[in-house]
DNA sequence: ACCTGAACACCGTTCAAGT
DNA sequence: ACCTGAACACCGTTCAAGT
């Protein structure tokens, strides 16, 4: 009878046996540890702890500490990918479309900064990352973007789209890390930078 | 007499009490293990095995493991500045000696892996970090050359050096890092991407 | 299936003690 | 001054054992 009504209802008390959804449990805590205190600052027993869980209950569900920020980077991957698209398409695509989504890539990165981090500080580096670097699907709507602004006239046709998005990329990453590292202040000083570099970098690709 | 012996000859050999140069020898010693297996495996206690010392011998000569880090990103800065002041000038300043600057500095990061991630990779984040991230002598040598050009009448006059300095810093930075994640695989490919970004850049900046 | 407790092999760091 | 040895408080990871 104890045991059909703990089946039954589902609710948010910490059974300690029984944890809910410890994959996902660890994972927001792995983000919030990292917003918190840094990468270098997160332990797989910390976050046990934290959860109310044994150390080794997280092996079940992480091979390893390696294994947890990979899916913390694949998580930020995702997201920025959703953020990407519906910059581009907030402003209707096209010239307003491409710099909202620029925009939007160095929000993103100065937003979720632990994402950020563990996305591109090399921390899950090595034979064990599955994709490209720059994940294939968030590197994918910026070459896009490119082609369909190439063939509306927007951009040089003569380029390929994959090494535009490249140098884009570049531009774009490198003002978020220089941002992360703090040679830009605030958000706002990031942005300001952002605006100022994609005016002079328009005219290196426009048609 | 035995004493006044070895403190006549100073000369190499391990005498396992008295050290060379420890300090030095643990920046490269350092360098030479983040170059093999990465910063994350760098570890205090195998410098001081690698190096024939005791472990608590080190910290008579660095803090902390922090401090080891940060020596080596400082060593990394100062040698990232001398590299791009001589490619300045190597091709006589002007238009030639900014493209051998930009050129110079993607090299640096593909050539000097380990202290271009120790210099941004976060690991001397925080309060610790003396200097503003990317070294101001580094950047001020980005500061003049775009002053230089100016005066010269090779870059638009009506933009901050300051500022313009940061776009291109954030160029050649997004370029390196893409290339240390492995989006570009190769140096060659980098210095390619490079090239292809600078064309594209120039148009922005030119007079 | 999922979890616990104890254990192993590592770290960074400190400190009294040696030369 | 510079070094050693032993110790402390931490890690990641494993594994037999429990429910």
């Amino acid at each position: 009878m104890a045991k059909a009504r703990r089946a039954r209802t589902v609710r948010k008390r910490a059974d300690r046996y029984h944890h809910g959804d410890l994959p996902r449990a660890m994972l927001q805590e792995a983000v919030r540890t990292i917003q918190k205190d840094g990468v270098e600052s997160l332990t797989l027993r910390g976050v046990g702890e934290r959860l109310g869980v044994s150390r080794s209950a997280l092996y079940r569900h992480f091979a390893d500490k390696q294994a947890l920020l990979s899916a913390v980077a694949g998580e930020g991957f995702r997201l920025l990918r959703s953020t990407l698209f519906e910059a581009w398409n907030s402003e209707g695509r096209g010239r307003p479309g491409f710099e909202a989504m620029g925009a939007a890539y160095v929000r993103f990165a100065v937003t979720h900064t632990s994402h950020y981090r563990v996305m591109f500080g090399g921390f899950v580096a090595g034979e064990s990352r599955p994709a490209p670097p720059p994940d294939l699907d968030a590197f994918q709507v910026l070459v896009d973007a490119l082609a369909e602004q190439q063939t509306q006239g927007l951009v040089r046709k003569d380029d390929d789209p994959r090494q535009l998005a490249q140098f884009i990329w570049a531009v774009v990453h490198g003002i978020a890390m220089l941002a992360l590292d703090g040679l830009v202040r605030s958000p706002d000083d990031a942005h300001r930078l952002f605006a100022f570099t994609y005016q002079r970098l328009r005219s290196g690709i426009d048609a």
